[in-house]
DNA sequence: CCCTTAATGGGATTCTCGTTCCGTTAAGAT
DNA sequence: ATCTTAACGGAACGAGAATCCCATTAAGGG
């Protein structure tokens, strides 16, 4: 038998599926804003998603698996940084790019879910640091680039500088819960800058 | 009746309801090692602890409450930062705290648990924000002496700067989930100083 | 257009967690 | 030593969440 396996039926991420996906993240979202991790329950989930309950188990089987997944899909719509020509202008772009982030009701509940979620179950606590993997390396690039125009030391940290710039962002967001703002952003962004020119972020 | 209120009995803090409460907070630590918060049960703290099941409920009502407590004894326990004579080495001892504080097993745990909880419990949030209010006040003392000492520009803000010395180190224990080693906190502690003493904790 | 079967949805069932009731224990005062 | 009553513990109860069963719907191949 040249048909081996899936000689049965075929997969089909047709319409429907993907239907449901949509909704039932969508859904989780909507109860993350409102309730966030610990009041997510999936038959809560299940309704606002108008979809069978059943549905949601099989799919998923816990509210952090849903949390998870939810992480997965926003780090595929992770926008590349922009060239904004200097180090201190692209900085602070990452910088403000975070703000946005955490600022937003949506996404700043999604994260702060996700964070929850991860310190206690492994599946979230992967999509966490895949997604500032993808990040951080993304944004690491504008550190080369100004190494390469002169602005940083030869032999920068890029993944660290970056680091450094969001650092306090989140520090504020789930430990001290202070609020944040775009003066707190440029601070974080020009301290970071500051300390990377005098050389604090070289390798070695 | 001079004699006003309490005629019927009185506040007993006698030997009995200490020691509940002490085996009911450090079993939940231990629980919390074991499960994290998302995982820690009522029933289960309450038999670990060799108490009733009603008791803990009449105590803390709330998983969330439990945690709350938890962090409001640790903050009572705080030691005060010691005075090494040099702000290097002040700003490295606090980032070695900070790291030893999220390395052990059981504050580490204890941590990430109240950060959890506070996502959604205002109770929880409100034990975090006092804890770190404090730690901060306290530390935030060698900045002023340093200033003083001239080894930082007038006007540097203490606070911030001991903000920006355990940020990095907060950002990866709950954010990248990262390990976190002494080579990390001493950059943190050195890149925080190199940027105040160019002047970019200062204020106004 | 029809057939196969992957995927879904409603509802019954089971199980776990949170609450309440009431008898028992022991802290603190006399 | 004795009495009062705050505080505790065991067990039963009820609410709500997770799981299972089976009929129904629709994706994709022929």
């Amino acid at each position: 038998m040249e048909q081996e396996s899936r000689l049965a039926g075929t997969v089909r991420p047709g319409g429907r599926t993907a239907k449901v996906r949509a909704a039932v993240l969508q859904a989780t979202q909507d109860e993350l804003v409102e309730r966030g991790f610990h009041g997510l329950i999936m038959d809560q989930v299940a309704a606002r998603a108008g979809v069978g309950k059943t549905t949601v188990y099989r799919r998923w089987s816990t509210t952090a698996g849903l949390v998870a997944d939810l992480m997965t899909e926003l780090a595929e719509q992770s926008s590349p940084p922009p060239d904004t020509g200097t180090v201190d202008g692209d900085l602070r772009a990452n910088a403000l790019s975070v703000l946005g982030a955490i600022t937003d009701p949506r996404l700043g509940a999604t994260f702060q879910a996700v964070i929850a979620a991860a310190t206690c179950d492994e599946e979230a606590a992967a999509a966490l640091r895949a997604f500032y993997a993808r990040r951080v390396a993304d944004w690491a690039k504008v550190v080369d680039v100004a190494v390469d125009r002169g602005e940083l030391p030869e032999g920068t940290d890029g993944p660290e500088l970056i680091r450094a710039v969001s650092a306090p962002l989140y520090y504020r967001l789930v430990v001290t819960r202070e609020p944040v703002d775009e003066t707190i952003a440029a601070q974080a962004a020009s301290r970071a800058l500051i300390a990377a020119r005098a050389g604090a972020f070289t390798t070695g």
